[in-house]
DNA sequence: ACCCCCTATTTGGTCCAACCATTTGTGTTT
DNA sequence: AAACACAAATGGTTGGACCAAATAGGGGGT
């Protein structure tokens, strides 16, 4: 007997894609350039222009292309953007049931990291971002979807600070399930948002002074006190 | 003068793929169901099956639902797969150009965090997995490709060994892109692998021993030292 | 010469109806 | 009981028609 695994048959419109996908990764056809028409790609290709139309929303739903209708429309090829992944990032977490221990074990894995970035690669218009972002937290008073909002501005600005595209995707997709997660009454206390406030004036002490492994190391037990703060209180939650 | 961004006008199968994935999402419609048919779909939406078709292959893209033709066939709800992930970051790797150097960047970010969770959390066949690999470099000899295959099986095994499912397909994603531009010349020299071997050796022990911290620095220090020493021969290479 | 508006044209969006291809249930034959 | 042939259900594909949006280009009015 031989052997023959369950036969793939690929779909016109799979065929398409996937021929139009490589060229347009192998950048022979560049950012911004637009392609034939459906009815001439229907055409050229032999397909029906239900299959070409198909194979064109599979690459928009990746990201390759945009497409416009009206005269001078069509499906111009563009850069695949953070928000892609994003989607694709949350539809993972939202599917799979990520429990958010998870997530924020990811967060412990990527921040440090990207403060030891920061105070590497920082430029100006970085450290301004942070700057203000800390002001507002640090006005935030008793205001406390105003705190939270400027903490996770504050985080993400520090990822951004990297300049590592993939890692400013990465924690842009799951930061939204973190805000989404936060309990807020772990930040009731001033005391606790006191805390914070000089947490982060120690990691920008760090970046500021470009000293990279204080900087990771700071934003490790920053980010790590808060994980284990929202272990122990999910404990009692669960316990309750 | 009234400020109108841009009005952005849905698509029928736009506007039916988010009412699915909503339902998708909310466990409304669970894995393993099936959708209606498409010509049902058609009369229920009160849209022609081509529109129904498209929100279809919409879902489809995003790794929600799988199809099949024939009698008892239709479209099933399946559980987004790591799979999925793994497309949409090695289309943005590709379509961002993202260097090398920021793979690697994240790689040094996740793998001390994924080895630190191992050894909290790893399991008997997580660990036979670990040994498997390590033998096989061990034994790898002068087979380059043979020791970079098993090198690559390690640093994934160590991963999933976290238990941690977002790791996992980050680091499945990124690691076909490591493997791609791993400069097999690195490890033209015997003693290069030989310190390889004993890195993993340290690092296992650690995580046989469940000692976190020591997993975590051990990992950090390989890694790193791998990446330092990838740069400095990039550096050569465009010195030369 | 300039500006505004209308219109024709181009392009994607939607619909319909038919037919093809694949899979599987079911009944018939051996 | 097993093998086969046919029917039914489902997605895949096609061609053609028409709708909707955007804009280039021409024709008036100033």
């Amino acid at each position: 007997m031989i052997d023959l695994s369950p036969v793939f048959v690929p779909k016109a419109a799979d065929v398409l894609a996937e021929t139009l996908r490589e060229q347009i990764l192998n950048g022979r056809l560049g950012v911004g350039s637009l392609l034939p028409n459906e009815r001439e790609l229907s055409e050229r290709a032999g397909l029906s222009r239900t299959s070409v139309r198909e194979a064109l929303r599979i690459l928009e739903v990746e990201g390759l292309i945009a497409t416009r209708t009206g005269r001078n429309g069509g499906s111009e090829v563009v850069r695949p953007t953070s928000a892609t992944l994003e989607r694709s990032i949350g539809i993972f977490i939202r599917g799979q049931n990520i429990r958010n221990q998870s997530v924020l074990e990811v967060r412990e894995a990527i921040e440090p990291q990207a403060a030891r970035l920061a105070a590497l690669h920082h430029q100006a218009d970085d450290w301004a971002a942070l700057v203000q972002a800390h002001d507002k937290l640090m006005n935030a008073g008793e205001d406390i979807p105003a705190f939270l909002q400027a903490n996770l501005d504050w985080h993400v600005s520090v990822v951004r600070a990297s300049h590592n595209e993939l890692l400013i995707a990465f924690i842009a997709a799951i930061s939204s399930s973190v805000y989404a997660a936060t309990d807020l009454a772990g930040f009731n206390s001033g005391d606790v948002r006191h805390a914070v406030g000089v947490a982060h004036q120690r990691v920008m002490d760090a970046i500021e002074a470009r000293n990279a492994d204080s900087a990771a190391r700071r934003m490790g037990r920053h980010v790590g006190a808060y994980v284990s703060s929202v272990a122990s209180r999910e404990d009692v939650k669960a316990a309750a």
